[in-house]
DNA sequence: GCCCACATGTAATCAGTTACATGATTCT
DNA sequence: AGAATCATGTAACTGATTACATGTGGGC
């Protein structure tokens, strides 16, 4: 099974749903580090549901198609069960630390520009989420018997991501103006 | 032009290079945050060669193919030139966050573990690159005007990578402890 | 004799994005 | 009347991994 089909069933965790509501959900927080489309979506559950890992009662939809609405079952819960305490071993990808490794190659007043930004933007973002995990807290998310810790934890992980991109990019900007 | 053929250009920045040398050249520092099998650096590499981004000359091979050697043209110094400077589109992905979402469905004891085992890889991971920031350092390679800054920048990159993850991993295994 | 480094490719498959396709309900 | 949201799918294509395929020279 792949990552996406993990993804999917750490998603059901928190109660059935249909695929649209799945990517949906899929926004946010786990959207920051992990994303699919609906035309990715819809295909893995079906191969989902012929794992019977999980299940789907249909009902009336909108459109001209059933609306499935999908549960894990008890084979799904096992096996996510298993995969969750897996060593991990996908590695990342960042095209801006890519950029930076030509940088000698750029125009530096347009990389310091770049990089200005990429601090902007990451000191934007951690602000909007260190808004979000105080209100968490408030909620008590923070403790680990919490239902929705899983949501706490990931955001945090977004917390130290952009306040390490914010220190390097900012640093790297430094860097380049005095250079220049 | 995808991604990896800029990355092919940025490592061609350094000297001419084989195909073979460039999936050595990507494995430090820039694989920390990019990385490709040879099977797609070749193609790739044709690819770059029909648009004139760079020319290959050929020699004696070890095996029964002939050893090409690539540089870059000015077209692709342009091409490269202009990709440096656009802001960064790539989302990361990151599987561990994605299991601490659906911690709660995890054994306790398990989840520990995968947590302070991934604190404790973040913490080694972290002591190499200071390591060799360090040495970097005493070789000039801080300053924006050394022609491998660049490699520098990248390492910085990989040290606040680590630094997050581990404040990050340590974190929650703290919190899965105090929480059983 | 066997493994490793050097060196280059192709084929098959899997993962992910973009585009195509349909249609009801609700809000402006 | 038109846009947004709900809802589900397929097709075509691009990006990336795994496996197949070949052959030399050097060290143990």
């Amino acid at each position: 099974m792949s990552t996406l089909g993990f993804a999917l069933l750490s998603l059901l965790t928190r109660g059935p749903a249909t695929g649209y509501e799945l990517s949906q959900r899929m926004k946010a927080p786990i959207g920051h580090f992990w994303t699919a489309k609906h035309s990715q979506i819809y295909p893995e559950l079906a191969r989902l549901t012929e794992l019977d890992w999980v299940t789907a009662t249909e009902g009336e939809g909108p459109g001209p198609r059933a609306k499935k609405t999908y549960s894990m079952t008890r084979a799904g819960r096992e096996a996510l069960h298993e995969w969750l305490v897996q060593p991990p071993v996908s590695q990342p990808r960042s095209e801006v630390t890519l950029k930076a490794y030509a940088i000698n190659s750029a125009d530096p007043g347009a990389a310091t520009a770049l990089y200005e930004q990429v601090a902007a933007g990451a000191a934007a973002t951690l602000a909007e989420y260190e808004a979000e995990a105080e209100l968490m807290r408030q909620a008590g998310m923070d403790h680990a018997d919490h239902p929705r810790f899983g949501n706490y934890a990931v955001l945090r992980m977004g917390i130290e991501s952009q306040r390490a991109l914010h220190t390097w990019a900012a640093w790297l900007a430094g860097r380049l103006r005095s250079g220049m």
